[in-house]
DNA sequence: ACCTGAACACCGTTCAAGT
DNA sequence: ACCTGAACACCGTTCAAGT
């Protein structure tokens, strides 16, 4: 298979995903019709189905490509060995993601989604993984502080995030039901309501 | 209007409520037809139309009446005085939420769907305010420990209140994508993270 | 090989006709 | 007044026919 081409194919399907992601964020899940993709893409419907098997697939790929903010900066900041808490990650995260303009309604939209289509959620437990994978990094150093075994510490950061994972999920799913608040604030919140 | 005539207007309409909640259980938002509903309840598509005016009606009639616990215990506890910290009155709420047998799934099914769908976030904003109000007369006494002023401690009752609703968020989001967790854990995990 | 767009089965909703 | 179920517009998907 000449490689032009696949990289023809990838293109093409890319090009597809970008106005899907553009009607979505529009429109919302539900209410985003292949019709719409059509029109949006400026292709034919059966282009769309010669390129994704069906809407399910497409969906997929959106969520691989564009749902996960990338946390470069954190990574590389545990792997030069700097003190990274876990606290620190969790805001830094939080603060990655409002800066790729992701909102919080699609993403929310997306994990319903994810219920009830078993391929939608295999992607975002992988593309979760690579986050959860890039945040034990990030926290690696500070798990080393806390115990002198290296499996400990591996098994502290990976349960670690689970929990930065979760408090993610909270402020994400509250601002899109709640409305917009300051990442500061809900840290701050959240902190005082466990220490209680 | 004959009062046994609302009664059961009420009746039917919660009739027709409990069996479209079993095919939403058991189907998941998006996969759940009036035709399904129809079968469900042994009733025709038009009985269903005569007593909700659509889906979306049915949807806000099932969340309103379905979708958040009752927390009486910890809100008369409040009442009577006892001192409930914001992190029991959160732990009480996800407990009672468990046993309430809500599938975090559909939950976070139906905060997607809201996202699209005014009406029904217009109803969950009134049954979150419900909850709130419980919650904030629950750590009412626990307020009141913290500052004299009566109005400050309603305040930083209500602001509270928000903390909890994130956190618990945050759990039946993280459990519906991740899986089952003991709340103990969670929270552990989630104090943890903040402390640090 | 990629693309076109008409055709098909199914969905939510309406409405004339029944009780 | 409540209910029936056929009819309608729209959806996701397929497929014969084009380049």
């Amino acid at each position: 298979m000449p490689k032009v081409s696949d990289q023809y194919r990838e293109a093409r399907r890319d090009e597809i995903a970008r106005a899907a992601l553009r009607v979505l964020a529009r429109n919302g899940v539900r209410d985003t019709s292949i019709a719409d993709i059509v029109a949006e893409s400026g292709l034919s419907t059966g282009a769309i189905y010669s390129h994704f098997s069906n809407k399910a697939e497409l969906a997929r790929y959106v969520v691989g490509r564009f749902l996960l903010p990338r946390i470069d900066a954190l990574e590389s900041a545990g792997r030069s060995g700097q003190l990274v808490t876990p606290r620190q990650a969790l805001q830094g995260m939080l603060s990655v993601f409002a800066e790729a303009g992701l909102s919080p309604a699609l993403v929310l939209q997306f994990w319903g989604e994810a219920m009830v289509e078993p391929g939608l959620h295999d992607e975002m437990l992988r593309t979760a993984a690579h986050l959860r994978a890039s945040l034990a990094l990030a926290i690696g150093p500070w798990a080393r502080t806390r115990t002198s075994d290296e499996t400990d510490a591996a098994s502290l950061a990976a349960e670690t995030a689970r929990s930065i994972a979760a408090l993610a999920q909270g402020y994400i799913a509250n601002t899109a039901v709640f409305g917009p608040r300051a990442v500061d604030e809900y840290l701050e919140g959240a902190a005082a309501v466990l220490a209680s």
